[in-house]
DNA sequence: TTATCATATGAGCAACTGTTCAAGTGAGAA
DNA sequence: TTCTCACTTGAACAGTTGCTCATATGATAA
């Protein structure tokens, strides 16, 4: 009666494995690269890769609110992908993370690898 | 009346970003870091980073039903993140992809960077 | 001060996601 | 064949997400 998911068919393969996943943050790493999966946050990153813009520049850029980017960018800030620079009456962001760049590079290689 | 969101403050900048956002392939790399950002896909990909499991270890391993890995090994597969390999009744499962290895080294160097 | 404008914040809501359950496939064993 | 078991698939559902709207905040200017 017992299926499958109650026994593992290699159990010391599935405790190796084990040991792996507690000594990464799996959690951590999920939130990250959950951050990174919406278009418009990667657009947002894209745009920020090669110079700053204001928050009322990157809404003009994506045709949405100023809320909706607003929302966005703290998202960003959070998990330390954007940096906010006060100049008087505007805010302008920047990549806050070199590492960026890399993981957007290496996800265009498999994107970009077959049809 | 005309508010921020319907004028760039500065219209070069964005005509600049404009361009790299046309150019770059932004709904597949959203796509491709969505799938990558779920716990469980996470844990999936680094348990398969230095062995094959079956589907039914990964289910033990993750203490989950079979259906809910099948879920998910369906949609990493639709993302060349993991290939199958049918032995018998079993199906084991692998990394389908170098750059994968990449991202998550990448991944982690940015989570463990700062508290 | 008051007015203006760039952002930020909170509520609300439609769309999406990850799971379980139930039913269906496919391959080896009896 | 029939049975068993690993896996797949589809439906259903709770939880999450990304947007807009309304409102609040912060800084400059008059």
């Amino acid at each position: 009666m017992e299926s499958c998911a109650e026994r593992a068919v290699h159990p010391e393969q599935v405790a190796a494995a084990r040991g792996v996943l507690e000594a990464a943050p799996v959690e951590a790493l999920a939130a990250t690269f959950r951050t990174l999966g919406d278009p418009t946050r990667v657009g947002i990153l894209l745009a920020l890769a090669d110079r700053e813009l204001c928050g009322c520049d990157l809404a003009e850029l994506f045709g949405v609110t100023p809320s909706a980017i607003s929302h966005q960018l703290r998202l960003l800030k959070a998990h330390r992908l954007v940096r906010a620079r006060r100049a008087g009456k505007l805010v302008y962001y920047g990549l806050d993370d070199e590492h960026v760049r890399t993981l957007f590079a290496e996800g265009r290689k498999h994107v970009e690898e077959r049809p």
